[in-house]
Formats: structure tokens, sequence, C-alpha cells
DNA sequence: AGTGATAAGTCAACATAACTGACCAATATG
DNA sequence: CATATTGGTCAGTTATGTTGACTTATCACT
């Protein structure tokens, strides 16, 4: 635990390394589903997001995405076009529109869904719980921490 | 190690989600940085990657990339007018140009790393030597596997 | 009831970084 | 010599991001 002579900069940059491929694989996956409908990564970046967090609102969406709303909206607006998304007024906050996977998007999600997991599964199957568990913890730490 | 109950999806799908936090957050935090130079998040991730692979030439880091040779050639141009990295004609074939850091590049690498570098180390620095371990060979299974 | 903040949406102009397709030059390899 | 490979370029296009300005509706507060 004390022991940090093995976090040497080598290390550190392979996982800098390690974190990019990951991400770009896991989230390449499901491109050739995607352009049939002609969507892009971005498109894809908001549905995982809506599909994880049902109800989010547009402002939520922005801050967890990091992007502007001009941005988002552009890709909101094909969502919702082709019956992937749907809003949804708050009772107690009329100013807000919650966002939903609507029927359709449900479908189509799962078959995004299906080529991303994939990999996943096949890199934690060998894995017990625990390990399961203190990979997310790290990152967490990684997303939070600075 | 057999029982898979607890790799729900639910559980696959918070993967997915911190897998695109923990790289985005990774890359976002040379951004002052890299923009006083007036270069992009391309740029870094060409710059990280020649830093860990010197000597590699154009057509492996298109490979390492995924993006094609006149995407990245915009980006090699800036990053050599600018003195960041060098090309040097490989010995034994001279069609091929190896890709190093310059002396600029290797100074303004270490700032761009030192920022890249506070949010890893954090995070991994309660864990023990053998948790990183593991952390790595998930992070390897998912980029090889699917 | 009025004021100011917030949430959503839009228009316009622009920047970055990706793409396709078509070429060319130098060099290596059979 | 013929062909493949490596690197480089030009032109045009698309996707996704940005800034800035402005509108509308609604909420929260005094």
């Amino acid at each position: 635990m004390k022991n940090l002579l093995y976090l040497k900069d080598e290390q550190i940059k392979e996982f800098i390394q390690l974190l990019f491929y990951a991400y770009r694989e896991t989230f390449s996956d499901p491109k050739e589903i995607l352009s049939k409908n002609y969507f892009g990564p971005a498109h894809l970046r908001a549905l995982n997001l809506i599909e994880s967090n049902p109800g989010v609102s547009l402002s939520e969406l922005i801050f967890k995405l990091k992007v502007t709303k001009q941005s988002l909206n552009r890709v909101l607006r094909d969502l919702i076009k082709s019956k992937m998304i749907k809003q949804i007024k708050d009772e107690t906050d009329t100013r807000k529109k919650k966002l939903y996977l609507d029927v359709e998007g449900k479908i189509f999600f799962d078959s995004v869904y299906d080529k991303q997991k994939k990999r996943i599964f096949n890199a934690l199957k060998n894995s017990n719980s625990d390990s399961v568990i203190k990979f997310k913890e790290v990152l967490k730490k990684i997303i939070n921490g600075k």
C-alpha cells in the first residue's frame, strides 16, 4: 500500500494509452449500426447517457457530455426526428424537459448495446466480483479526482 | 470465478459510461496548455503515442489512431512546423520515416503529461501493485477482445 | 405583481478534425 | 522490370464542436 515505487511514469503513461484504446474500441463497436441510421459518435454518446439516466434534462446532459447546447441540440433533433428519444415535461418544473428513450429508441439501443456489451463482458468474465468492484472504484477515482 | 450473476447489464452499462468519463477527463486535463500552442485533442493523441512509441512510422501511427493519413498529416505538419516532433529516415527502409519527439517537444510533452499524470496517480496511489496489474490486464482485454 | 434567474431553443458564422477519392514520387521486393 | 508499399498532397465534404446574440417560457424571491 505504502510502496509507490511501482508507479513509475512509464506505468502511468501506459495507463493513459490503455484508457484511450479502451474507450475508442468500446465506442467504435456499434459504428456500422449507427451509420445505417445516419448517426455518428455524438449520437451514441447521447443515447448511452439517456439510456443510463432516464429522465435526464437537457442541461444535465450538457453537463455530463461537456458540450454546448447548440452542439447537443443538433444531435437531439436527429434523435427526436427519428423517434429514438422523446421529451416529457417535468411536472414540478415545466421549463425542464426530461429525456427518455422512445419505443424505437429502446429497440435500437438494444442492438447498439449488444455490440458494446460483448467487449466488456469478455474482458470481465474471468474476473471475480471483487476485481470488478475495484476496477470501478479506480475508474471513479480517475473521473472525480485530479 | 464461475458465478457471473453479478455481471448484469446495468453493471456493464455503468462500465461503458465510466470508460467514457475516464477517457474524456484524462485527455481534457492539458487542454489549456495545448490551446496556447494552437493544438487540439488530435495533436495530444498523436503526441501521446509518439512519446510512448518513439520511432513509430506514419503508417503505424495511422493504424494505432485509426484515422486516415490525410487527417493525420495535417496534425503532424503542425507538430513538425512547431518543432515538437522530428522525422528520421529508417536506415533499412528509407521510405519509412520514424517519428520522435524533438527537443522542444520533450519539454512541451513534460508539461502536458504532468497534467494527465496527476489524475491517474491520485487514483492509483492507494491501490496496491497487484490491483494495478489487474486493472491493466482488464483494460488490455477490453482493447484486444470482442 | 414585478424582477431576475434558469431552461430550452434558435440563427449565424466559424473551427477542428474527420472522411472520400484521386493522384504523385520514392523506394522496396518479387 | 513489375508491383506493392510508404509517404505526401490537393480538393471537396461531413460531423461535431465552438462563440455570440437573441427569444420564450417558467420559476423563485421579495
